[in-house]
DNA sequence: AACGGCATGTAACCCGTTACATGATTAT
DNA sequence: ATAATCATGTAACGGGTTACATGCCGTT
């Protein structure tokens, strides 16, 4: 449901591929929706029947020709209504991380104790992805798009994720405190 | 995948139905794990395939039977094999919020705001959720069955989501304000 | 009279991942 | 030599949701 409408949202700022979209997702949606490009695919082919984008083909030579998709006028609409439906529901989180640690007190001390700073870790080293190589991406697309009003809601959404990452290490780093004092 | 793993967890506190799991379920793992009970049922049947839970009925009347599983030795090494699982990855997050946000540049300024104060009162709901329903239901729970070393897992893990929350309020607070000055 | 709780399950469908297939060019 | 990048796609499978089916009991 919601990938088509990321597809449409980045084929409205330029007309662009399958392959453009696999790798602008990465740059910059990557850490609350991505998507295969296996699946980005047929999506396309689903949004090209509904009518809300275009393809055109460009020839290429040792590669396959490249389709390149345009956002038509009832792509735009279908795109601003969805943006409107209102954001009244939590999102259903799987955090099989949270899972694990919540079946955790068969194990011992240690081995909980590693598990936790395995984790802290990798989220610490998340906070910095978001602080610079996703800070970076987002500084140079708006500059270069001139994007000025879509850059402060990137920026705000980056924003989300590096305070996401914060706490998270803030709340692992308690975690290993309390495990160390109680078990 | 991790499903199966939730199940047998609970199975292991204590044997019960698949109708019983669902309920426990929505009480504790709710916010970072649900199935529905049409993917209950077919799970379970999995586990027992498995060899890693029996199955007892207990006759019923006006009601269909009841089906108590129970989990075995195998079950209990395959749960404890999975909960050692090195926790060296991030998780794949889907946050459809997010995703709307990123691309709200195209409505305008009260439309988003409208939007950001729609959250900003779902996530406030929540944080009491967490510390009220939630955590009584932890602190029952734990001083019920006597399970001291896991209430303290499931009390982390409660704090986790009030903690995701608190950041999910402050963070809205700081996206309307900026909302409100730049665009 | 209608709804929610108890208790099981099946069927159809959608979403997403992994693997496979092709094949030239460029970088290591 | 090997791997990565460019560029398209299909097929098989697994995970998850929604809808449907049954039927009693107690509450509103």
């Amino acid at each position: 449901m919601a990938l088509k409408y990321a597809l449409l949202g980045f084929i409205r700022y330029a007309p662009m591929t399958g392959y453009d979209l696999k790798k602008y997702m990465e740059l910059s949606t990557r850490y609350f929706w991505t998507a295969e490009l296996a699946q980005i695919y047929p999506t396309l082919k689903q949004l090209e029947d509904a009518g809300w984008i275009e393809s055109e083909i460009e020839p290429q030579v040792g590669k396959p020709d490249k389709k390149i998709y345009t956002i038509t006028k009832a792509g735009k609409k279908a795109q601003q209504e969805w943006l409107k439906q209102p954001l009244d529901f939590l999102p259903t989180v799987k955090e099989p991380v949270l899972l694990q640690l919540f079946f955790s007190g068969v194990l011992d001390k240690e081995t909980i104790l590693a598990q936790l700073r395995l984790q802290l870790q990798v989220h610490r080293d998340q906070v910095k992805v978001h602080q610079t190589e996703i800070k970076d991406a987002i500084q140079e697309i708006t500059l270069f798009t001139k994007l000025q009003r879509d850059g402060v809601m990137w920026e705000l959404v980056r924003e989300f994720g590096e305070g996401y990452e914060k706490q998270y290490v803030k709340w692992l780093e308690h975690a290993i405190k309390i495990v160390e004092e109680k078990l």
